[in-house]
DNA sequence: GACATGAGTTCTAATTTGGAACTCATTATC
DNA sequence: GATAATGAGTTCCAAATTAGAACTCATGTC
């Protein structure tokens, strides 16, 4: 399997891993929040080489995650800003920087982090249902295949057959 | 950089792209919270290499993200598990399947869905703060380097200083 | 004129990934 | 009893990606 046939995956997790899914451009979307608008900010801030900081780029700016626009002429140069989509990826940072620090702890405090805008208070993210309220994560909720044709159900074969998904099935609490 | 240095860095997000840092891995955790548990199972259902598919499920292994546990003796065989760090992460691939599903537009439907496990409705997800109940994007909440050292600021040079990270600078809305 | 800045591009070497075949223990089938 | 089949890997080579460093080009500064 190549890299672009997950950007045209009916899986939409697969498709943003044809965006997002390599070590370096969700490192790139972080510098972009934190403020980071132009080729060497994002260079010497990550360390990344400068070809696949310019082969990221362009791809975030053709998935329509960043777009470039000219901050001067003569000579001309450009920087690199969120748009809407590329905005709406907050959530999935905030997600992620939340799981790791709970799941994958360190020595050293992080080098940054959410606060509101009108506070400055700290956020302690969850995430939710829009209609119900109700806390969303692995005892709540469930993932379903969509009309999966029969022989394509998943099982794991044998005695413990058809198990719920998420839950544990074995003997431990 | 080396993979490996991610796991170390201070960064929470770098030491995430440590482990879901390629484009297999969240899919295989994708599958995972579909109900997959056999080294087959994830090979047949998502067509990676077998190769990698053993380097992956030993990495998030060792992570503690997944356990392997033998479910049968002669020929022994063993099947992997979330850990409660891989359920905690169910957060992440909801954030993430939202946010493509809204910006990186299929013609097909997605193959499977998030439904609540009490009402079996779809879920809508939105990240709230925990203790505020105010609703955590771009608008609501900053990303800031905690305790930068003046040097150390991030500032687009010239003309444009000490923009608000998140929210445009320019003229448009 | 020599050096610096900003945004890349080009080149080669090292690493990672893909594809396919192979192993090994055990059970099922002819 | 020989021949597949299953399940979970491992091994090997070729192809693709990434790293590291140097180079380009337009302008601006000392």
């Amino acid at each position: 399997m190549k890299w672009h046939d997950l950007t045209g995956d009916t899986c939409p997790l697969a498709r943003a891993m044809g965006v997002v899914g390599d070590r370096w451009t969700l490192l790139i979307l972080r510098e972009c929040f934190l403020g980071v608008r132009r080729f060497d900010g994002f260079q010497k801030r990550l360390g990344v080489t400068r070809h696949l900081l310019a082969e990221r780029l362009k791809r975030l700016e053709a998935m329509g995650v960043l777009e470039r626009r000219p901050y001067q002429e003569r000579p001309l140069r450009h920087e690199y800003r969120l748009t809407a989509s590329g905005k709406e990826f907050a959530p999935v940072l905030l997600a992620m920087q939340d799981w790791a620090q709970h799941n994958l702890p360190s020595q050293e405090p992080a080098p940054f982090t959410f606060v509101t805008r009108d506070t400055g208070a700290q956020v302690d993210p969850v995430l939710t249902d829009k209609t119900t309220g109700q806390e969303l994560n692995h005892k709540t909720v469930l993932m379903v295949l969509s009309e999966a044709a029969p022989d394509e159900t998943i099982q794991a074969p044998g005695s413990d057959p058809a198990p719920d998904p998420v839950s544990d099935t074995g003997t431990e609490h």
